[in-house]
DNA sequence: AAATTAGTACTAATAAATTAGTATGCGCAG
DNA sequence: CTGCGCATACTAATTTATTAGTACTAATTT
């Protein structure tokens, strides 16, 4: 067997991202959600939900005629799992920089600042 | 002709890191800097110095015997870009969201978010 | 019941990323 | 001069990621 890497590749993000934010979903839910923005086939869609399957993102039952999916990670916790990804290849662990540009080139307002220390504080 | 991603990969942007954190380097310099944490051929960095000088991250000027070869553009500016692309795919191009899991979850001294605030203010 | 539709399993082609081999040239130590 | 060490060009193997085909099964329609 392959030995694939555990993270989410670009793809498989695709498909997480629809699934998160229906709560379960068939193979065809996420075929036709992807078609909406490009051209794919249906059985790619089911091996690539296979994938996401080993891999321990996603876990099934068995339904009526079709597997139901759902995520089988909060997002919250495969997105921060992506993040700390980001920040070590990128930023070599330190998280501070990442803000910087954050604030220097997306146009963050007065407000979300407020929000991020109001977070902070209640930590 | 192989349709390249023109954004950096993985192994690519070690090799960058490299090479911005010395101004001007050789590809055995490139080579051995990698050593240090894996296995690699020296023709390995080669190809892939050359790959990244077809996507204009480095240009080279050939010098005594080796080339010479240097960052084609600051390290911030591609870093930037590579956030942007980060926050697009993952977070669908909404930077507050980030912010979020990285108050949440690297420790940030209140510090870093004065130094941040500080930042937006002169912006 | 035959035809159509929708699903899965198994397999595999294609593309992109990563790694490295081989041939060859040049300068210089001996 | 000759061979070793180091450099490059050219080529290619390997691995991982992405995409999709084919065969078969079960339900549904006509």
């Amino acid at each position: 067997m392959r030995s694939r890497s555990t993270i989410l590749t670009r793809q498989e993000l695709e498909i997480m991202k629809v699934v998160w934010e229906r709560e379960s979903v068939t193979v065809r839910d996420v075929y036709e959600a992807l078609l909406e923005r490009r051209k794919v086939a249906y059985t790619t869609v089911m091996t690539m939900m296979k994938i996401l399957e080993q891999k321990k993102y996603l876990k099934k039952n068995q339904a009526e005629r079709a597997y139901v999916y759902r995520a089988a990670q909060p997002q919250g916790q495969v997105v921060g799992a992506m993040v700390r990804d980001f920040v070590n290849r990128v930023f070599n662990g330190s998280a501070a920089p990442l803000l910087v540009h954050l604030v220097k080139e997306h146009d963050l307002s007065a407000e979300d600042l407020e929000e991020i220390a109001r977070l902070r504080r209640d930590k």
